[in-house]
DNA sequence: ATTTACTTTTAGGCATTCCTAAAAAAAAAA
DNA sequence: TTTTTTTTTTAGGAATGCCTAAAAGTAAAT
């Protein structure tokens, strides 16, 4: 049995890895779980017994094919409920974080996977992340942030890389959204910030905003 | 906070003394939760010290209106993720019961009203039981068993009393399902079975079957 | 190369929730 | 009413998952 609190830092050291794709260190883990070093290896030994993780002292650690299936599990657990919170429940996109990181901690494979025939087999959820399927498949959609796109260039949104209330809470009122199609006007020098047009009208974003909203690529 | 383990006593006080309407005892919650009566004991304590309970050595426990609140909520909670199980995920009601014991503990009222939206505000769970609302009120419905019916007596099935797997899935292969009009042919003397006749055919059930049906009052 | 800074681990504690065994109290039986 | 049985509580202990402070190890800077 997998605890939840194991299955959090699973979690973790699956997204961070991701990122760097190197070993994972200690501090890592501590601060995306807001814990302290000690606890993060305290824990890290339990989950070496459990062979969920290879872990080497001073050296970080990196899961096991069973440490990150299960992982991956837990992802498509909270990226469905995220799904189903946004399309059946009309939860908005920035309210459903904490609902979903309980809800993702339920054990029951036929929950899952009924809930994911009910939803119609999303790829991808409402913060455009890729779902993994049942046999732990991610459907990767190369994208890049609107900071990134040059003048003129087009595209298309398919997701965000912070789930902030403040920031979602911020392109809802903008009505900007996954699906919506915008263009690069300006950057303006001084503040790296960016002039943008969509559903024909013109918005001005930070630095900040634009790099968090990711666009299609291809 | 309440933990998820003060709210399976709660629920546990609360469901003996729907029965009893007196004291819980100490051993009652420990069979009913599967644990020893020493835990209970120390439980009850913790639970005295957060208003939940009133307590006196000895003498059992009853709900003070702050503890029945919130067995009520979780109540309200567990059977509406039932109803959600079974009418919208396909479930059959034998297999709900331990996904709901752990999707009752999920905490969010947005999420609970939400889902009480979405699925129309359901008066009754798929084993007949009366979801309480929002204020905490109940839809009771009086209900006898199929037993306790008269030679010739006819009835419309609103319940069970049991919720164990191996009951539900008999009543599945008899084709009993809530809503069924059931009248009773003959109760045979000598183990109290009875012959009971619905959707014009004729079945044979033990007491024990008989027992835990229930069927409307009036 | 040695000092300084940072990271990681160890050691010792604390709260929660469970346990068993023994003591105390209450209830039932003789 | 006294004895026996049952129930309840207390005492002491274990696992989980967190903490702080101190020690050990690694990396960076002078």
């Amino acid at each position: 049995m997998i605890t939840r609190s194991e299955e959090n830092y699973l979690k973790a050291i699956f997204s961070v890895h991701m990122q760097t794709k190197k070993n994972v260190s200690t501090n890592d883990i501590a601060n995306l779980l807001d814990t302290s070093p000690a606890s993060v290896t305290e824990m890290i030994k339990k989950l070496q017994e459990k062979k969920l993780v290879i872990y080497e002292k001073y050296n970080g650690v990196r899961l096991s094919s069973k440490g990150e299936d299960n992982a991956i599990k837990t992802i498509r657990k909270h990226r469905l409920w995220e799904t189903f919170l946004v399309n059946k429940l009309d939860f908005s996109w920035s309210e459903v974080h904490d609902v979903a990181e309980q809800l993702e901690h339920i054990k029951s494979n036929k929950l899952t996977d009924k809930l994911d025939h009910f939803l119609n087999y999303p790829k991808f959820d409402p913060h455009g992340d890729p779902i993994p399927t049942k046999n732990g498949v991610f459907n990767f959609q190369e994208r890049i942030s609107i900071f990134e796109m040059d003048i003129n260039e087009e595209g298309i949104i398919m997701g965000v890389s912070l789930d902030n209330k403040d920031f979602l809470d911020h392109l809802t009122k903008l009505k900007i959204s996954i699906g919506t199609r915008v263009r690069v006007l300006e950057q303006i020098k001084f503040d790296q910030s960016m002039k943008i047009t969509y559903d024909s009208k013109t918005e001005h974003i930070s630095k900040e905003i634009a790099n968090n909203i990711l666009i299609k690529v291809n």
